[in-house]
DNA sequence: TTTTGTAAGTAAGTATCACTCACCTTATTT
DNA sequence: AAATAAGGTGAGTGATACTTACTTACAAAA
């Protein structure tokens, strides 16, 4: 299978094409379908074609974005060496991916979690892979001595995410700037090396 | 000033314990004002006599229950020593206070802070003042020795909200169980002591 | 060439929802 | 008794997500 690519008809592509667009401009719930239609030049209807609801065209366009991401980010992770130098680069690129595209981290850390429908589709999916592929480097790390036998690698996992999460949330909402460098290795000096003095 | 009692008229009353329990049951955007009248035993109409609309009546809701969050922790902080133990403190009592209310949880973690006009309601000037309150204690763990001083508090704070936060996420919104004593205790090992081996 | 089947796309709905507005009722004040 | 005001009502209203019955385009089968 070379690829697989489902029949894509014009009209779907402007559909996404138009959601993606008004999604730079204004958040989800104030997005209508009726300007999603007249800004891809196809009537409302057409959208029900080729999505469930709304939600649906919200998950399948994360989607995309989501893949690209994982992509971009797995081809950065194979040139670290160490476990700790992987774990590095995976907090700076997802602070620098979710600073660099603020309006769709927006959508990921405060608009998608809350509707059960998410954890069904695609993109949720793809969430995962990204979660399982932190927790192997984890894994690797425990296995190979770099991080402390007694870490519970689930654990830490969820502490790296969220303080990536964290750390660029009030960042994203508001708007304001943040030295991405800076912040990446006080996260993980924090983390790997402790705050005890 | 004994009570900062605003006029409570009776009907007010029932639409806040309505919607309180609508809560239990379902997440905010499948609430209609219909079901929360209806519950009640007022009309729709009568909401929008009391609060300015269905958020509003969310962030009092929340609001009410922020304040007692915060004065139950508050006490139970005076009773550690150090400040590391105060942080211990926070990071369990929280993650009790997550999971012990997980509805109210999977409010304040997925649905409000998309919305603009939470951050201008009383219920977020709730949240500031306990982020404050967490601040604080870092700052006086590095003025007396017990963290390190190159620490930027301001990050740790974050880190340490955002590993509180995603510890339990994924147990809200799904409702599994948590071992709370061992998360807690877990993440303060990673945190104060670092993971590198 | 004609027929048929199907995918793409349309246009005009409909149901539901948050929210409004003019009005009623009751009780307290003057 | 009259006035005022607060508590409460119920019938709207506009907007919006979604539906449904239809049309067009076009390729494969006959």
């Amino acid at each position: 299978m070379i690829g697989k690519e489902k029949s894509d008809p014009p009209g779907r592509i402007k559909i996404m094409a138009s959601f993606s667009g008004l999604m730079q401009e204004k958040d989800f719930s104030s997005i209508t379908t009726a300007q999603i239609a007249k800004n891809a030049g196809v009537t409302e209807g057409l959208i029900y074609k080729y999505f469930k609801d709304k939600k649906d065209l919200l998950y399948q366009v994360l989607d995309a974005h989501f893949q690209e991401f994982h992509e971009k980010i797995k081809i950065r992770i194979t040139q670290a060496t160490s476990s700790i130098a992987k774990l590095d680069l995976i907090i700076l690129a997802s602070l620098e991916e979710y600073l660099e595209n603020r309006l769709l981290s927006k959508i990921i850390l405060l608009e998608v979690r809350n509707s059960q429908a998410f954890f069904n589709s695609g993109a949720y999916k793809m969430v995962t892979i990204y979660a399982r592929t932190i927790l192997k480097i984890i894994q690797e790390g425990i296995a190979s001595g770099e991080i402390a036998a007694d870490t519970n690698p689930y654990l830490l996992r969820k502490v790296i995410i969220g303080a990536i999460e964290h750390a660029c949330l009030g960042e994203v909402i508001f708007g304001k700037p943040l030295d991405i460098e800076k912040t990446a290795a006080g996260i993980s000096d924090i983390i790997f090396n402790g705050v005890k003095a």
